[in-house]
DNA sequence: TATTACCGATAGACAGTCGGTCGGTAAAAA
DNA sequence: TTTTTACCGACCGACTGTCTATCGGTAATA
């Protein structure tokens, strides 16, 4: 009944399981002893790995971020593809789980994780906008763009997305939420001083297909 | 060693109390012992009153919630004062707690309350923005302001004030809290198409006085 | 090669805390 | 008196985190 793996290993059927479980049931609803059954280890052992419970909790959000942001980083460093282009990309990354196929997010978005949620949301603030002001900065320079604060201006789009395409926008009709698009991307071209319309082929997204599987 | 009071005096004294004790150490960091303690009161009594520990922080924003809302709307009907100047108003009211004189918001921005932070949230962004809207559409009819998505622009400018105007702030230098401030202004008045500067007014609120004190 | 010493990884019993329940009781109302 | 309302505190199960013991591999030593 004992079973030796190398730490990392064991840290990552930890980290594995506790994932799936705290989307299931939510941290506060998912107990160690869940996570200690469906991993298979004794109490001590989880302990040895993590000091905490929430230590767990950090870890997970940590692996997700690292995800997210290369994502993203990498979307916006593909030069051959339009700087808008890149961005939308670089934006629905965030909501969609990035090009790793997984399908985190969904979880997340629930009143039981409201901890994990925020935590993830102040790291995408933080980690994201960065990458998005250098590509409006790029959009500027190129005349797509105009606004001496590219910086501020992704902050207020990601904050929005992030409050408000999240688990808010489920009991909308289809109807309510391509208006609710619309107008989001109306507000996006004035906050970036873009052409009007110039943006709106981000609707195409919403309401045609999910892109174009290239990356 | 028996008070009597009757329900809901006994109802607030336990909401009192929990207020304090949530904003000092969090939800979870709050033990229903130290409620008791602190209102003097046995277990059962408190089971009495309220089913579970969980709704006894859903009383509490409840009554947080109505109170910064009556708050807004008062704002919002002043007829007299100029649109955008209530516009402002109402937008203080929600992170400066209303014309009440309290101090909760102060304690919600911490990571502890997660939770709460993120059911008022919601509140505050279903409760005030349709009064932001109506005040928006009021400067619209003034020609002061110009935009198909009054609702939307509002919406947007809530979820931002409320995401990166919380406990983020707090860790910036007065100088670059300016900048962003700046920044802020700058792009409300893109979103609602207003002249550019006509909203500038509302820098005196964070470089000089609080208000005027009237209501 | 055989022995010794060490260390990372694991186990599981255990303590302490916490949220919530239940039967009973005092006080107020009817 | 009877009924209703408010209150009490012992009790329960569940949970997190700690502690000590131990297993198995590995490197140094004989």
């Amino acid at each position: 009944m004992r079973i030796v793996k190398e730490a990392e290993e064991r840290r990552n059927e930890i980290l594995d399981a506790a994932d799936e479980l705290f989307s299931q049931k939510g941290f506060d609803g998912t107990s160690t002893n869940d996570i200690l059954e469906k991993v298979g280890i004794a109490r001590g052992t989880l302990y040895y790995h993590f000091k905490s419970k929430e230590d767990i909790m950090d870890a997970l959000i940590e692996r997700y971020n690292v995800r997210l942001l290369d994502a993203a980083r990498e979307i916006a460093a593909e030069k051959s593809v339009p700087v808008n282009v890149r961005i939308l990309r670089a934006v629905m990354a965030l909501n969609m789980s990035g090009g790793s196929g997984e399908e985190i997010m969904e979880h997340i978005h629930k009143p039981q994780n409201a901890l994990m949620h925020q935590k993830i949301q102040r790291a995408i603030l933080n980690g994201v906008v960065p990458i998005l002001a250098d590509l409006i900065r790029e959009g500027i320079e190129q005349g797509l763009f105009k606004t001496p604060f590219p910086y501020e201006c992704m902050e207020m789009v990601v904050a929005y997305a992030n409050a408000v395409f999240d688990g808010d926008m489920v009991e909308l009709t289809d109807e309510e939420r391509l208006t609710r698009i619309q107008a989001f991307v109306f507000n996006v071209e004035r906050l970036l001083g873009a052409e009007s319309g110039s943006l709106m082929f981000v609707m195409q997204m919403f309401t045609g297909g999910e892109g174009d599987g290239h990356e």
